[in-house]
DNA sequence: ATGGCTATGTAGCATAGA
């Protein structure tokens, strides 16, 4: 079993990359960020066209998350439960057993802003409900675009986002309870190259010359990492004309039949 | 050099991303 990640920037206009990366990689899950749709304008039809199911919750302009599938997803669930919330940053479903969260962590934009203060506030209320969750759900696996970069390793210039946004330690700190309630970066099981990223900017060649932070992550629970085969970044897709600024990650799992 | 791209909503630029 495949799952995977993408932050798309806008499905509208990555609809063709997604599509023809779906047909190369055959994933059987595919958790998506930023589709940037209202639910009315999902392009439900040329996803059922490739045999895949879809379930989203999406907003006009920003946000909007999805959730790709070969199989049936039941249990639906859009947002955090209790946690009272505009932005649409949260959908997850019970896929072949397997509890699959998709999710947008807020960016933050700048350390000490509003919308810092709202990412710890989410994340917090996010992490909460993955505890309880783990408790009905021991394969489980949260996908998505964490905005946080977990270690330096993951970052081209560590000195100079020290302390910053994606990268401050409350952020990390909020990273590191997630692995603390019994979860595990998947990408970290196996050996990886240097300077392995998820995202670049759009400015200064920044693809071109791996200035890139690895944000986009698949924490997998300790049973499905017991039975994770291989986890890895596709950074093909990011070298398309009009790219998503975002590489997807796939993550395979052996299940038993 | 605190910019630099890209997408959206909307018809000029403002906002947001990370």
């Amino acid at each position: 079993m495949i799952l995977s990640t993408w932050n798309v920037n806008s499905l509208k206009v990555r609809l063709p990359h997604l599509l023809s990366w779906m047909e190369g990689n055959s994933p059987d899950v595919v958790c998506l960020q930023e589709t940037k749709l209202e639910d009315a304008k999902f392009p439900v039809a040329e996803i059922e066209a490739l045999g895949y199911c879809a379930i989203f919750s999406g907003q006009k302009t920003y946000n909007g998350v999805a959730i790709l599938s070969r199989l049936p997803a039941t249990d639906v669930q859009r947002g955090i439960p209790d946690f009272a919330d505009e932005q649409r940053r949260v959908i997850a479903a019970t896929i072949a057993g397997v509890r699959i969260v998709c999710a947008y962590v807020p960016n933050g934009q700048a350390v000490d802003s509003d919308k810092y203060r709202y990412k710890l506030a989410w994340l917090s209320a996010f992490s909460e409900w993955i505890r309880q969750d783990l408790a009905s759900y021991p394969n489980l696996a949260i996908l998505g675009d964490y905005n946080i970069a977990p270690g330096d390793e993951d970052v081209h210039d560590p000195a100079a986002w020290a302390g910053q946004v994606l990268c401050s330690r409350p952020e990390r700190d909020a990273f590191d309870k997630l692995i603390g309630l019994g979860m595990k970066d998947s990408f970290r099981l196996f050996p990886q190259a240097e300077r392995s990223y998820t995202w670049w900017d759009y400015r200064m060649n920044a693809f071109r010359r791996k200035m890139g932070m690895r944000i986009d992550h698949i924490l997998l629970s300790h049973s499905l990492c017991d039975r994770c085969t291989r986890c890895q970044i596709d950074i093909e897709p990011r070298k398309l004309e009009r790219p998503s600024d975002h590489a997807p990650v796939l993550a395979e799992i052996r299940l038993e039949s």
